[in-house]
DNA sequence: AAAATTGTATTATATTATTAATACATTTTT
DNA sequence: AAAAATGTATTAATAATATAATACAATTTT
């Protein structure tokens, strides 16, 4: 059974708690490639939301590429060749140029962000 | 003379825009520690907003260290000892922190961030 | 000490983002 | 073909955020 957590008193929107919730279920292979999410009234239901705010969840992984939707048939986890492993590649991917974006737009350099990033680590 | 540049068509909120050009203008040697700052009335008018919006900036600055206000006085950069070089590391490491919480949050470890960094930045 | 200059606090307005209410369209099941 | 289950679209209500209007407090200058 899978996990969905919402905490309604979280800053965090619901509709991104569900997709986060979502990720690390996928991640921790509780949910993989072809399983079927739950239909959107249902979920919806369950935390006592309104349908459309799953589905604003459901469409926001449709346009990552991680679920398809089919009127009439459900939502579908959607991961392609990869596996696992290449999902959770793809979403660090993902931060990285972000960060990457970030860092460099401040003027570092590779070896600064290596710096830093080792720096960061060795202290946590 | 200082550059802020604000463009109210810009998504991106006009109180972060200040904070990101006077970044700039530290980064860039333009703003240096002791500096200071333009009066929160006198940069409201030149930029067309509420001194408040201005304050925003500045208040948030000087949350993240790099400003301290006096009233009565003004505003002051303040970049401690490290100087320059040592200011550009503290902005950096700060993105560095975020980016490494995300990414262990997705269950990544240091040498996943590390191959990711070096894939990334590769392809620039 | 008075006036001018400066930052701060409080409240109101406008904008944006989030969530909800409701009706619609497609597919599947019977 | 009808009914049930599902996703989609449109519009409205709510909540959160950003900006502004105005009054206040502290400092500096004269």
């Amino acid at each position: 059974m899978i996990r969905i957590n919402v905490d309604l008193n979280s800053p965090l929107p619901a509709y991104q708690q569900i997709i986060q919730s979502l990720k690390i279920e996928v991640l921790s292979g509780r949910l993989k490639n072809g399983d079927r999410l739950p239909p959107i009234r249902e979920l919806a239901k369950l935390l006592k939301l309104n349908p459309n705010t799953v589905a604003k969840a459901y469409y926001t992984l449709e346009s990552e590429g991680f679920v398809e939707s089919r009127p009439g048939s459900g939502n579908w986890v959607n991961v392609r060749a990869p596996g696992l492993d290449g999902l959770k590649r793809s979403m660090l991917d993902g931060e990285t140029r972000a960060y990457l974006d970030r860092a460099f737009s401040l003027g570092a350099g590779l070896d600064d962000v290596r710096n830093s990033v080792e720096r960061i680590a060795a202290h946590e």
